[in-house]
DNA sequence: GGTTACATGTAACTAGTTACATGATTAG
DNA sequence: CTAATCATGTAACTAGTTACATGTAACC
């Protein structure tokens, strides 16, 4: 799954270790990461060939930076290097893309994942989008049949609350997810399917539509 | 994280591991376990002295069956053994007991344990209870300030939706915890035990389970 | 006579976390 | 001069899943 954030982080953009750290922990709450994890992946990812890396010497990285992004040197007292450690900078293959998009339709049963499918979704296609999304919504109603279908049976009322808060959260996540389809829908009308009943309610769609 | 689970159903009754299985899926949705963590948590809890095991041999369990439960012997067409192998039937011990109440109590960082606690916490005192759903609504406010002192820097909509869900969802999270917290100050004015209800249904739910 | 449920286990793999080791640079 | 931040990595541990191995017995 770190393989999903990091070939998705990369393909903005070439990163090296600790950068990539920083990334994915604002990324998506909760999905903090560890060096001890982060390392080994990107050791991992690139034996497979998914990414390249490249060292770069401690004094060659202020030229970089400043070569990259030549406005916002006034601050910077010198033009000294920032680390005197070389980093590893690592920029994704094509093979590496191939992958991601791999990564990105893959599966619907895992929150976790689907999370990450979502923060790089803008990479697939419409349709493949849209796809992963219906994919996540069978997930999702699938889990609610078995749950209504098997109901509570301990008279504990913390274990009914427990439950309670499963219902409510499921229905809840359903509502978010149709709405996100919906969005997707309209921004997107073409493909495949002529769907009669998608426009009834659209009028206030706070979660902006039109990917890039 | 099993431990805690296998202990809190065993504090209820001496159960058999594929027993206790069947018990585990159908205690918290998404909480399913295979037998491959089952089986070794069980051995390793047995080496720790938390619970002691007996195997019961597949001519006796007919009479085991009916010594706890005369009633729902109807349906069954003869008294004859249900297995043809010798059952591991697992038993608390004291010190299993003490461990299990400290499991209730650590962290409240994680959700899934959060959730077994809440599934487990009639077996502590008030006060004690209430302390854990203190600590955990504090850390769910503590995720709550740290999402809003650093708010999304994407302009992407797939990443700008996953932050909403992440904020209503947290939202949702802290009302449904303040009406638990709510009803146990409610229930319980000052620190005394007034036993809520203990009662632990013999029912054998018919739980669709998929074969290994 | 084949499918399902009962019953216990092992092996290999996935997906991480926590703690440690090492060392440079920078800001107070 | 010391604490924080930058930077890369390893080792040991936690907490599981998936697939396999093995066999009985009840159901239809």
């Amino acid at each position: 799954m770190l393989d999903l954030a990091v070939l998705g982080l990369l393909k903005e953009g070439d990163l090296h270790g600790y950068e990539l750290n920083k990334r994915l922990k604002s990324l998506v709450g909760g999905y903090s990461t560890s060096f001890g994890a982060l390392y080994p992946a990107l050791a991992r990812l690139e034996r497979r060939g998914w990414v390249s890396s490249a060292a770069v010497a401690p004094e060659l990285i202020a030229d970089e930076e400043a070569s990259e992004g030549p406005a916002r040197r006034s601050r910077k007292r010198s033009a000294k290097p920032k680390s005197g450690r070389t980093r590893k900078v690592y920029h994704i293959t094509e093979a590496g893309e191939d992958h991601l998009l791999e990564l990105l339709q893959e599966d619907a049963n895992n929150e976790r994942r689907f999370r990450l499918q979502l923060a790089f979704c803008r990479f697939l296609t419409p349709d493949r989008r849209l796809a992963l999304f219906e994919l996540r919504r069978a997930h999702l109603v699938s889990l609610q049949a078995m749950a209504r279908r098997d109901p509570v049976q301990s008279t504990d009322p913390y274990v009914r609350s427990l439950f309670e808060w499963d219902q409510e959260r499921r229905e809840h996540d359903l509502v978010w997810l149709d709405r996100l389809i919906a969005g997707e829908r309209n921004s997107q009308p073409s493909s495949q399917t002529t769907d009669p009943m998608i426009d009834a309610d659209r009028s206030d769609f706070p979660t902006g539509g039109q990917p890039q």
